[in-house]
DNA sequence: CTATATATGCTCTAGTTGAGCATTAAAGAT
DNA sequence: ATCTTTAATGCTCAACTAGAGCATATATAG
């Protein structure tokens, strides 16, 4: 019933990995190493239990010995111990074959992208890794052009009518052809269906399917860290809602547009200006600090910054410590599914 | 850089650890087993790499072998690394000095507590462990009594004033001072806020203070699974809002007070009658069974089920798939802290 | 038939959200 | 200097949501 180590031959290894985001212009940006067998991945380090006290610890530590950057915002994401989703490169390259590897994931937050002076280490676009997640020039066209045909595969490539029902219901969930719509936070659940679906090149590389559907050349990363950095895209898109997490990622003063680009580099849709300075300002959130920044070409914009005090809440709303409201911008229906 | 086995000389153990969820009448119940010292804790097993594929497969294995039951409904929580907070007794029963326990956190949720006929294993009310948490019938008396008062202690123990300051506002945010209120999803928050001050006894028991504040018998969990409990808590508190899992607890059918009482167990506060059921029937997520319920003295309830079609949103309402509102009542206003 | 206990229907009001019009303040062109 | 262009910022309106509470309906227990 109890822990009992000598039941499994090979160790168990756990690896820690960093999703570290950062938005630069409209741009989110994640930072990513190239590993040896060219794919993109993310920084990643084993947490050596005699070395670090907890995985966070460990994480700040080889984070900034490989990077020579402080974390400030640091979660944990998920944990993921699934068999042949794994890294096969790191047993090849290190552990014996009855290595298991558990991959612990971590997001954290940077106010802006430093430049970093290491080799085959760069800031990239995330969605690079995932251009159907970015809705902000309307529908991207790879969804109607490759994925959703493919999806249709996949939902009639079984015989059972039941389970093709069940296969469109999570589709149709998932890539908004229900009644809510497509909702940002489901980045995991749409990445998941498209690996079972055999449609991302993960898939056909984890032995899953022979030939992946999905043409987009380099999307793929090492070993499971596209699954990772979905989880932490969706994570980031939830949280915006509800805790004022975009501040982390925030230079010291910036305008209100400067705010707005950033939020939609990262929830993927575009937002409604007038209304979204409205929810800013009667969140209490942030300050004028009293400059302008004329960089915009028309009107001079005024800088603002975070206000830490009004946690205090001497205001009369009760709306501190909260998130941000998004308001949406026209829902361009999309045709049934 | 790659995970490396051969750097730590003890193992890593992953330890499973199930917070199993059912609600019965007005009581929310967690599923516990008695531990060898006479702490009630939560089911727990080793994760078996060799025999099983994904923790989760780990975890309904272990959890049917305990328990003889089936889980439905499964979700990750958190995974907790931290040396000095895993069990102590795990170690002195199995695993050299040099073993450390990572401890995967899942919660499950039950529709209805099935009686167990396992010796030492009892479907226990959750605020038991948590008698801060249940503010059904106002605000519990053991918060002004004695916890406000010991974090009180706490925050004054500390020398340096912005220290202080940094606790007061952690204290106000958890503990509902601050303009938001008492937000019933931060049990984790607190749970914590009470580790660090030294006022529950598991940091008595862990060696970080000599006497813990809080006089409440056998409220303390095995290892640190209060902790665990307080994450699955706070989970199933905020998921509530978003997402219609609350179904994954009910029968077959119910009454519509049946489901506040459920609702009210889990998030602690008493919800508004009449509100609670406009918000759940422009929902749409319920159907009348036809059949009603004369079981509760007064004129007999209708009787629902769980509308699954309701999911394919042919309803105007694009609030499908979404989770419940909670309309609060009568918010009594504390006193300032 | 009456008292009692809920279930259920409905209204009122305040606040929030989605949309878009109108005005202001700068830079550059004529 | 004036006009044009580009944003920033201010404001209004309507639809909808959420908090409260009154009124009516339908049982059971005497």
């Amino acid at each position: 019933m109890q822990p009992d180590s000598s039941s499994s031959d090979g160790h168990l290894v756990i690896g820690l990995n960093a999703v570290l985001a950062a938005v630069e212009g409209d741009t989110p940006l994640v930072l990513c190493a190239r590993s040896d067998e060219g794919f993109w991945g993310l920084p990643y380090g084993p947490f050596d239990p005699q070395r670090h006290r907890t995985f966070e610890l460990g994480l700040r530590a080889f984070v900034t010995e490989q990077t020579r950057m402080h974390l400030g915002y640091v979660e944990q994401l998920y944990t993921f111990g699934d068999k042949g989703r794994e890294a096969p490169s790191a047993v090849l390259r290190g552990g014996s074959e009855a290595d298991r590897i558990v991959s612990v994931g971590y997001l954290a937050l940077a106010p802006g992208a430093n430049p970093i002076e290491m080799e085959a280490t760069a800031w990239r676009n995330w969605y690079d890794h995932f251009p159907w997640e970015d809705w902000r020039n309307g529908e991207p066209p790879i969804l109607a052009a490759q994925i959703i045909p493919a999806l249709q595969d996949w939902i009639t490539s079984i015989e059972d009518t039941s389970q093709q029902r069940l296969r469109l219901d999570r589709v149709r969930l998932a890539f908004g052809y229900e009644a809510t719509g497509w909702e940002e936070e489901r980045t995991l659940d749409r990445y998941e269906l498209l690996y079972e679906a055999g449609i991302v090149s993960e898939a056909a590389r984890d032995g899953r399917v022979t030939t992946p559907t999905l043409q987009v050349a380099d999307a793929a990363m090492s070993s499971d860290h596209r699954r990772i950095l979905a989880t932490a895209i969706g994570r980031l898109r939830g949280k915006l809602r509800y805790r004022p997490i975009i501040f982390e990622m925030m230079p010291a003063s910036f305008t209100l547009l400067d705010l707005q680009r950033s939020v939609e580099a990262i929830i993927g849709f575009p937002l409604h200006k007038q209304n979204f300075r409205r929810g800013i300002d009667n969140a209490g959130l942030v300050r004028k600090t009293g400059n302008v920044s004329a960089e915009t070409g028309g009107r001079p914009a005024a800088l603002f910054t975070l206000d830490r005090n009004s946690t205090s809440g001497k205001t009369a709303q009760d709306r501190t410590i909260k998130g941000l409201t998004l308001p949406r911008l026209r829902q361009t229906p999309s045709p049934d599914l």
